[in-house]
DNA sequence: AATAAAATTAGTAATCATTACTGATTTGAG
DNA sequence: CTCAAATCAGTAATGATTACTAATTTTATT
């Protein structure tokens, strides 16, 4: 296992600590609080990395900005164009794994996203 | 059947005649060739109209620019690390109906995308 | 056909999430 | 301890996308 810096450690915390799909900005609010001169760029940077070394997952809702996710299980992410809100819907296994390794293809990080009206916007 | 303007139709008959994924600059550039003077504004107001109406999908693939598809049946997008290329990859069925319909939520548009090394690449 | 209202356009300016850059600081290996 | 590599904070730059405006086109109504 990898030495990660404070900061990096740090950010890979509170991306664990919640099951929302925060954005750059709300984890860097976050991180600010136990190291306040944090850079956003640092933040920007090392969730860069993170996403890289598979520990998280870059997620675009299609919203304007990136998203972010401690969970790298394969699961749905339903996001309703009524609320805003991201749903997340956890599967017993990828069914598309059979299909990716017909394709000779390794596969990394897998992102689902939905577009649609939850139970409680319809 | 709507009535579509006529820069409208011309992208999506520039999105439907290719199985690529282009970028907003990469139609833009197409359909000048039709409509010489028609504006990147025109073309990006009309493919969030497309993609809104269901007919396109509008695809992020983490490389920094939306990108567009014709084809909206379920299918995976396998992008590779090394080359940048974007794979499909059909299924016969959406696996995630039930669960999606479990969760009470009415989908709209699905976007899949599986980062990886392609077999050209390993 | 004439008229008015609504939708769409070309062209340009502005936005803003993200990336790039800088010199300083920290870390780890030998 | 020493050097090189990695990382940092702070700031400036980038560039894909959106917003804006006045003009044009389409649609509906009389």
């Amino acid at each position: 296992m990898k030495n990660y810096s404070r900061q990096r450690e740090a950010i890979l915390e509170v991306l664990r600590s919640t099951d929302t799909h925060p954005t750059a900005s709300w984890i860097y609010e976050r991180v600010r609080e136990k190291i306040p001169n944090i850079s956003l760029g640092t933040v920007y940077r090392n969730l860069t990395v993170l996403s890289e070394n598979g520990d998280i997952l870059t997620i675009n809702v299609g919203d304007g900005q990136e998203r972010y996710d401690g969970n790298t299980a394969a699961h749905l992410h339903l996001r309703c164009t009524g609320c805003g809100e991201i749903y997340d819907a956890f599967l017993k296994s990828d069914p598309f794994r059979d299909l990716i390794s017909e394709e000779g293809f390794i596969p990394e990080a897998a992102v689902y996203v939905v577009r649609g009206i939850c139970k409680n916007c319809k």
